[in-house]
DNA sequence: GATTGGCCTTGATTCAGATCAAGGACGCCG
DNA sequence: CGGCGTCCTTGATCTGAATCAAGGCCAATC
């Protein structure tokens, strides 16, 4: 696994094209629908196109913060990384979403987390301190910034509560009803796995063999049937059974 | 344990006396300091002053979210409550400090912790949509309330850092070290734990009995020494082998 | 077709911390 | 003084999940 630093990251970096789509998926996102099109344009005269590849990290926890990204394309996991090698993944971010947004407003500047490509990814770099300097004299935007700022820490709240209040297979049928392909139909629905088994894990802070025997224990007991990445529940309230 | 809702407390609330010394300490509040005069005062029209008596629950995760609160006395628990009836206390709040300011922006307008007061207290209840209205015209306090939010945060992804890849003996330890009466002179240093026992646990998600046996433990080795509310540290590097 | 390596599962065992149960130690109140 | 409630500690036991160890499955490569 590769290990960049944002410097070296800059080198592969290329100035955004104005007239990209890109530059038009950047600009309806919420954290930049707010600005107008001169801020917006004066914005993007900062921001560059950076690829990743698989495994390497863009920044480890504790780096200087400068930047926040938008990934054009790829897949981006948040971690935290004990000093033993055991990670826990936080969040795994893909196309059209941001990360590392809140940092540009915490003392120090430094990233609390650790970001590394699950896959070959696109990504815009965008600088903390130009962007700040926008949204502190545009108040539709600093109003989103602040709305997304405390999605995620309610976020973290719900994260908390998962990992202390309730255990491992709650965590697990948690995850599953959040990534169904479709609302139940009959108290039927089906998820997909999407991710590799350890990372999930990780996001559940549990082991894989644990992850493994759970999903063995549910489809011993009748309540979900297991294909490879599908995961058919045959019962969603059997599954949740405190709903 | 009683239990209040917003709207019984408001029985009991006053207005805020303008020439009070509360006033004085809400408008240098960092939340508030970024306002103009008139602006704060227009906001203090709002604000009224409640009491709450030990045990009593201001709100319930899930509740409706109009108001955020300042604490003028006393000590506030921000707790999550399983439907087992198991707590977790997130945070322990005390004087000169709020509670519940993120909430404004989350869409639902919910509750995502419950609060209850941990001693008699008076609490200043300020008005979600009116203090959102304000600093929407007003950069400095959009800015400051950012950095808040994104402390908060910060201290959520640490929460889980602590809860997954730390085990309860270390969460024991930081807490210790984060609790310190003042800095350590040559590796020796004094915690003082001020709040009861049970609610310490809590907040280090363990339960009261690991708690205490932990403590023992680090007395056993001789690393500490328990007297009631003061812990002696002996030696802060061996309390914290890997800082 | 054999070999290698990544990824996942399964079984056996261990361990940190919870739970259950039984006392202290203290303050408070009659 | 004795009784009582609250808070904390201690010991014995239990248990959920981790760890250790082995093997299965599949795709890529030679």
């Amino acid at each position: 696994m590769g290990t960049i630093n944002e410097l070296s990251g800059v080198l592969d970096s290329v100035p955004m094209d104005e007239s990209s789509a890109l530059y038009e998926s950047l600009r309806n996102h919420y954290l930049f629908a707010g600005l107008d099109a001169a801020d917006f344009e004066q914005l993007a005269k900062h921001i560059t196109v950076t690829p990743l590849e698989k495994g390497e990290v863009l920044f480890h926890r504790g780096d200087d913060a400068s930047y926040f990204y938008f990934i054009d394309t790829g897949l981006i996991e948040l971690s935290l990384i004990a000093p033993t090698g055991d990670k826990k993944t936080l969040e795994v971010v893909g196309s059209g979403r941001t990360f590392g947004e809140a940092v540009a407003f915490m003392q120090g500047h430094k990233y609390p987390v650790s970001a590394e490509a699950l896959q070959d990814s696109e990504l815009c770099r965008i600088p903390n301190a130009t962007y700040v300097e926008l949204i502190r004299s545009n108040a539709d935007a600093s109003m989103r910034l602040l709305a997304d700022i405390s999605r995620h820490l309610h976020d973290r709240v719900r994260e908390i509560e998962h990992l202390t209040i309730q255990n491992a297979r709650t965590r697990l049928t948690s995850y599953l009803v959040d990534h169904l392909v479709e609302s139940p139909v009959d108290d039927q629905a089906t998820a997909r796995l999407d991710l590799p088994r350890h990372v999930i894990a990780s996001r559940l802070s549990i082991q894989p063999e644990t992850l493994s025997r759970l999903l063995r224990n549910l489809t011993d007991e009748g309540i979900v049937s297991v294909d490879d990445r599908v995961v058919f529940i045959h019962s969603v309230s059997r599954l949740r059974p405190y709903d």
